[in-house]
DNA sequence: TAGCGTACTACACGCTTGTGTAGTCGCAAG
DNA sequence: CTTGCGACTACACAAGCGTGTAGTACGCTA
């Protein structure tokens, strides 16, 4: 399919889709290598370890994602979600969760949009510091759990058409309210309770 | 600590630990066998192999979720969201993700519990399917990305306080909506174009 | 006391991992 | 032609992995 790139660029695109695929110890030098129709020695004579590969991987992916879809993880830029822009994210985020630098940068940018983002609108939240992680963290759970994601609906969500399906219903989620006033009152007390009362 | 229990269960509770810590693969059987204090070969004694020792680390967490806290991960049942129940759930989680049949029995019944808590309300929504996977995933996150949630908050979620600030947020999240629903048809659109027009 | 099963340990095996090394091929410069 | 350099491969190495095996210590029953 992509054969006509340069080996190099092989072995990066290789990397990063059994990377997002398998985690960072998942995936192996050898398997990256027979991905991109390599030996394993080329990989490291180009990225010279797996931790400089990785390292490429995740410039590479946040350089692309910038360019491709400017300020990413936003709702109104969901026009540019091309699979390939959704591999790399997934990529990212596997990265971040594997212990990436670069993936925990992209995470705080990512808050400090979520920060942005809520100053336009006239949401009164208590501890915005919280509500735009727990907003971040909700987001990028939707490229994380796609094996269950997919499972629940019956079709892989790479798939455009599921995909969208998927963000349809995260509009529903954040377009209304889920809980009424008072079943919020009643849970917050109950969370003071926990927070105040227990060592 | 918890030295006076059964070697068998202080390998379990370790495996546990660094199962939800590491991941699967990611913890090894000496790794898990020192946490407990025994040696290796009794780990195998008790449990055959590595593969048996998940599975009764997930039959184990299963069971005691459900009876600790019921029917675990609705928002109504807060009050017995102890560290050792986060724990428990953290590690489920984690071997869903990893493949485990045991998890994903527990998501299929996460998604019977979220149904049935919308038919409870009196939301309309379109792909009610979709939507109880979506809340589902969601949350799951609170737990997955616990790491990049006290790198979010300064300090670790574990803490009850910190997970209180947490929920507490997605209270926030949860009761009212954080789009218009101009906002939200017009992403709406934007979603159907991109499942209609796209290949 | 003898016998036996269970909890438990020490140690070795084979495999896979990331890494290191030596060497081949092709091409451009002198 | 040959020299050199980067792309590229084949192969060996040490370490760590899950697993297998042999053996010891202890408590129960006859």
């Amino acid at each position: 399919m992509s054969s006509d790139l340069t080996a190099r660029a092989r072995i990066r695109d290789a990397a990063i889709k059994l990377f997002a695929e398998r985690g960072i110890d998942g995936a192996t030098i050898r398997d990256i290598a027979q991905e991109a129709d390599v030996s394993s020695g080329l990989l490291r004579h180009h990225f010279g370890s797996k931790e400089g590969l990785r390292d490429a991987c995740d410039e590479y992916a946040l350089n692309e994602l910038t360019k491709l879809s400017g300020q990413f993880s936003e709702f109104n830029t969901l026009d540019g979600l091309t699979p390939r822009v959704q591999q790399l994210q997934r990529y990212l985020i596997r990265s971040t969760m594997d212990g990436s630098p670069t993936g925990a940068a992209m995470f705080d940018r990512m808050l400090v949009f979520g920060n942005e983002w809520l100053a336009t609108t006239n949401l009164k939240i208590a501890d915005p510091e919280a509500f735009v992680a727990v907003l971040a963290v909700m987001k990028m759970s939707l490229f994380t759990m796609r094996d269950l994601m997919s499972r629940a609906l019956g079709s892989d969500v790479t798939e455009p058409a599921t995909w969208a399906r998927m963000l349809q219903a995260s509009l529903d989620l954040f377009s209304q309210p889920l809980i009424t006033e008072e079943q919020a009152a009643q849970a917050r007390a109950a969370l003071d309770r926990l927070a105040a009362g227990e060592e």
